[in-house]
DNA sequence: TAGTGCATGTAATGCGTTACATGATTTC
DNA sequence: GAAATCATGTAACGCATTACATGCACTA
């Protein structure tokens, strides 16, 4: 796989043929958190792959407004197939809250509490825009929907995680007052 | 803060004051997780940290070796706090493994069984991991200890979610067969 | 008719990783 | 004496984000 990208655009295409427009709309309401792209990067990797016959473009315009849809060729089928096989567990994380709460022996206890605090509201927030892009049973492919409740899943951790410590932080406190 | 390695480096330093080589061992063996930082960033920053009087350095070679100590300034800690107190929960992931299970539709279902289970078994390898990292309680200021408490949690969890999706797969396979 | 969404694209910029270079010291 | 570790540093490269540019179509 030439780079970050070009797996999402194979896969994305192996659900259904669409335009570069309608890969980033679809990647901005799913894979973007645990993979996110920019046009920057889906634009030029579509004509990489279409010169190295991996995909197909059609020009499907409406009206005037131009327009080009890329569909999977059946050796951009057996490359995404070889991807999917690999082996490879990176997860890269870059998680600034958690940096926070790592140095937060710097700060007094309060604030220490609200980071934590902060850090559960962050996620409820994410919880909440997870909710209502869950889709309804059945309208996603098996692993699609797999993927998108292993988003609900992983944020209700956080949120639980962060009130747990929270609560046994503040016995600690009133303990020690 | 100028860039991402900027707050690792304040916050560091305020645990101790430290060379750029101890700077960078210490954040492969605990930020690294979830916040990595490469000789690149770190030694250019920390010239750049000193030259806007944020940390200060000290020669303290070991023998012919040279070797630079530093530690926060009053400006520094200000600094640290500030950032401390800031909000912002950006939180990006990485994750090949989930991307390649969003897209698992694509495989025969023992490829996709065998996907999940590959997950799972790179995160219980870097629970180990973990666990040998794991310090005698005490050893670490509390804060540092409950981040890794959430590293191992958090493990713990993916490890847990994968042993659960793979049975309930393979219940719903063997009935639909 | 003004604003939003559809649609494609690129240039600049900044950033981080990788790889390399150098040399001293400690350990086996 | 060799290998690993300590210690500092930089150059090149690749990459992704950001911002910008353009213009059509639909809707309020």
């Amino acid at each position: 796989m030439a780079n970050a990208v070009t797996p999402v655009i194979l896969g994305l295409l192996s659900l259904g043929s669409r335009s570069g427009y309608e890969i980033k709309a679809t990647v901005d309401r799913s894979t973007r958190f645990f993979w996110a792209a920019s046009y920057g990067q889906i634009y030029p990797e579509l004509r990489r792959l279409e010169r190295d016959g991996l995909i197909e473009g059609e020009d499907a315009p409406n009206g005037a407004r131009p327009r080009r849809v890329y569909s999977l060729t059946q050796a951009g089928r057996d490359e995404l197939l070889a991807w999917l096989r690999g082996q490879n567990v990176t997860v890269e994380l870059r998680d600034e809250s958690l940096l926070r709460l790592f140095f937060a022996d710097a700060l007094p206890d309060d604030d220490a509490l609200r980071l934590i605090e902060g850090r559960r509201h962050g996620f409820q927030g994410a919880l909440e825009t997870l909710r209502e892009i869950e889709a309804r049973p059945g309208e996603d492919p098996p692993f699609v929907d797999l993927v998108l409740r292993w988003g609900l899943a992983y944020t209700e951790w956080e949120t639980r995680w962060c009130a747990e410590q929270l609560e046994r932080l503040r016995a600690e406190t009133a303990q020690s007052a």
